[in-house]
DNA sequence: CACCAGGCAAGTA
DNA sequence: TACTTGCATGGT
């Protein structure tokens, strides 16, 4: 009856708990959200390495580190000028709203922190919501680029669905659980990245041909 | 060599 | 409103 239920009780059965977000700390996965915008984990982790091994992972001088030299330190997860004012415009403004304290912040409603996080500049629906999810264990469900082309490629949303539509979606269809809504989205992003790649969807041996027997076809090919 | 990775904002038509 | 482009390193 609900697919979405059911295919994430296939990916939890055939690959097991991801064990996400990887960081130590909330402050540690939020520095990660911004620094994965449209890059690879393991760039990632090394830029949040070079913070941790000068002892830079703390809000106050994360905060106090002027960007020119932020983004020298964060460096191998790219785009690191943009990426280096994106967390300084974060960093202002929780010390600006929120007197510099996470767990202050988090203590917030979910919906209310939600819009208030989306008005700084370079954070978007999904890295937003993945600050919410994975830093402050609140019950939002992220939709990235994966949770849209697997999910349109077996026709259960419309190719055209924005990201909005696909969080009711997922909204409706599960219970709101935080451990589910964090496992569910690892989840997707594993299958995505062993399965069902933009050019080279692995079809064949994919866990959801299990699900409905279905075989992706690009479109030049149909 | 080409292509892509756990996006977002700004510009164009 | 609906595309397109800049941002940049590192893995396959």
């Amino acid at each position: 009856m609900n697919k979405v239920y059911e295919i994430y009780e296939i990916l939890l059965n055939h690959f097991g708990p991801q064990g996400w977000w990887p960081g130590d700390t909330p402050l540690e996965v939020m520095v990660g959200a911004v620094l994965t915008q449209n890059t690879n984990w393991t760039n990632v982790s090394k830029a949040i390495d070079n913070l941790k091994r000068e002892d830079l992972l703390s809000f106050e001088k994360l905060h106090e580190l002027p960007v020119e030299e932020l983004a020298v330190k964060i460096k191998p997860a790219g785009y690191f000028n943009l990426k280096a004012k994106r967390l300084k415009n974060l960093l202002d403004f929780i010390a600006r709203e929120h007197d510099g304290s996470l767990e202050e912040m988090f203590g917030m409603d979910m919906y209310t922190l939600r819009e208030e996080i989306l008005t700084v500049k370079g954070i978007g629906p999904e890295t937003a919501d993945s600050i919410l999810l994975y830093a402050g264990n609140k019950p939002v469900f992220v939709v990235d680029a994966y949770t849209h082309r697997i999910f349109a490629r077996h026709n259960i949303i419309g190719e055209d669905e924005g990201y909005y539509e696909i969080q009711e979606y997922f909204g409706l269809s599960l219970p709101e659980d935080v451990q589910l809504f964090n496992e569910y989205h690892a989840l997707i992003v594993r299958l995505g990245k062993e399965f069902c790649k933009k050019s080279k969807p692995l079809c064949a041996q994919c866990p959801l041909g299990k699900f409905d027997g279905f075989t992706y076809q690009p479109l030049e090919l149909q």
